[in-house]
DNA sequence: GATGAATGAGTGTTCATTCAT
DNA sequence: AATGAATGAACACTCATTCAT
């Protein structure tokens, strides 16, 4: 009992996590076997069976750690930037793309094919399919709301619906990991990123301007 | 039954396509067996194998009809519409959401979950993996024409790459399947459509205005 | 029923035991399926079931054609030859594998590969297994008989005992057709066949010789 | 039950392979299913999966210890007996089938069973094949070279091939195998053996005398 | 706490056989 | 008599999970 601190044991929470992460990119979250992992750990089954109820636990395990990461961004980007203001949506669909593809916990090659199972799979699992609308409507929230303040700032288009340019924020970040993970490299990420943050700021300003 | 010909056999591969659809959309590729296809198309194993060689071929001929259907769009999509001139990109948009949800082989809401499934599958499979990407890549070629078309008729804004922004029309579609699966009717499609066709069109003409 | 005459029929039930011949030929009896032989023969499922009962019952006719063939050599061994005496065990022997190389219902290859399989196959199913005993039994008997003959006439060692003597000679027949459909040309049955015969006669030409 | 090695492991592979070789003898190989093995092994398909790749590595073992046998048993035929010289070719015959006769790793009447199926089977598996092949070439071989210093020593007629000496001594086995399979204790087996060594072996004594 | 051999329900698939036409 | 689409029991095999040590 006291061999074991719980720093011990959140190690060995990350280390299999880890390699389940590795094993579903890899694999999918349903070729990917229980086998697979306790290789990919170089854990024993009864040792992974000890930290997670079974192979459910390990996928809600992953989409938890990939929602909290992507509600905390929200939660950064709910906040004005240096300049005293929110920012922008094509601000703040840069720093979306950008944050997902610094993380360090595996490869973005990683996030990238895990991202678009992890949204498959949520259709049925109820346990992912929670975590996910949760992620989702936060995302909608904040992206509207950057919309919203753009808006009244003078630079989006105050015709436009501010919840549904979020969903296309949204939808514009979905589909690049798609896109990587099905074409790779073909697709060149800061040249979508720049196109996508023009075409969502540069809108209004113009307006504005025009009609006087 | 001897002497059944053609229209039987062709009926019988649609009988059996449309269970597999209904259960790969319900239960998702890998969750759903053998003997639930069976079963919704009301069927033995023998009848079933004698159509497909096996689940995979299902998944494949699903996808390859799905691929097939998209590449027939996006081949209307390159044709100049009425006014006797390309589509703007907005229409061309709002056409792919349309088309694919107005299809009757089987409901909107089987296709909105059979998509990002087939999407994720599509990284693994190397079977779908080319047929998807062949789409995408069409998907992308046009999309891109669209965006030129509308830059050089002042349209656009010239300063946008083609190549991302046809690729963000695509991103917008494979988010607002995803978003419906998971979301349902709380996505208000035709406004969403709306406002995706409105970011894209509307743009440059003010822009064009603007220096001035 | 004028229409299908009874010459119809046999050539029907020939044209289906021949097919059936081939495929278990080349893939086992138990690879072999019903659908190899329809295409095989070319005929449909229900033809083929309306002359024999199932898969059991051509594998049963073909043994039955095969051990008929052998009862009608055996007979043919059991009666004098030419020279008014009974032929000795080594032109028996070598008749035996003469007649059964030189059928023509089927390739020598062939028949080597169905032999092996048909003696296995009957160990568990009993109704070769009747066949194959009677057959094996009246080939004993037959060449203990020339066996008998032999020491009679002085030409064999009267000390051994003629039902070993025919047991080895159908052994050395059953084991020629391991051979060939093992290693195939690699055995001169020629040379094979003139080595036991003289092994079976010599013996005696030389006890011929002795007692002058 | 964890820490078991070496000894267990090997137990169970001998466990596995006994249930194999009981029902594969017993049913014959395609007859004989997996399940009936689980069962005759008091083992979960798992278990016994864990051990071998599936029931074609199951029959390749078993074959392989059959050939493993023969082999050694060659080896020691090729060594020349107490009297200080080569074994005749008789007491060759005599000791293969004794050897094989009171191996105790299963009955006699289960090895009669196995060696025709195994030869039957051997053709159309590549890989008993191979293996059967070296054995019958071994065999071959070593008898060859005892009927050779046989006829050296003047006790075999020097005008016999003794490779085809060689190929019926091999081939009296075989269909001895035969024979005891289908006709059970009909046979003599000590008698059959005497009778062939004696058929082998008397032979040029005979001769000897001749001549003068 | 850790091990890993063992479990067994469940999977995709095959194929001898039937029977409406 | 002949067809061939259809059947469905049976098969080989997998893999998430357990538990004696």
């Amino acid at each position: 009992m006291p061999k074991v601190t719980e720093e011990h044991t959140e190690a060995r929470r990350r280390q299999i996590l880890s390699a389940a992460l590795t094993c579903f990119a890899r694999e999918g979250f349903h070729r990917a076997t229980m086998q697979d992992i306790f290789r990919e750990a170089e854990l024993s089954p009864g040792a992974v069976y000890s930290y997670f109820k079974g192979k459910d636990e390990l996928i809600a395990a992953i989409a938890a750690e990939v929602v909290r990461f992507a509600l905390g961004l929200f939660e950064t980007l709910s906040r004005p930037g240096p300049e005293g203001r929110l920012h922008t949506p094509g601000e703040g669909f840069a720093m979306l793309v950008r944050a997902f593809r610094d993380i360090d916990l595996s490869t973005w090659a990683h996030r990238t094919r895990l991202g678009p199972q992890l949204l498959a799979e949520a259709q049925r699992n109820p346990a992912l399919r929670g975590r996910v609308r949760e992620g989702l409507g936060r995302g909608v929230g904040i992206f509207a709301e950057l919309a919203r303040a753009a808006q009244e700032r003078g630079e989006l288009d105050p015709q436009l619906d501010p919840e549904h340019v979020a969903r296309l924020m949204l939808a514009g970040f979905h589909g690049l990991l798609i896109q990587v993970s099905l074409l790779g490299d073909v697709v060149d990420v800061d040249a979508y990123v720049k196109t996508v943050a023009a075409l969502l700021d540069s809108r209004a300003a113009t307006r504005q301007t025009t009609p006087a």
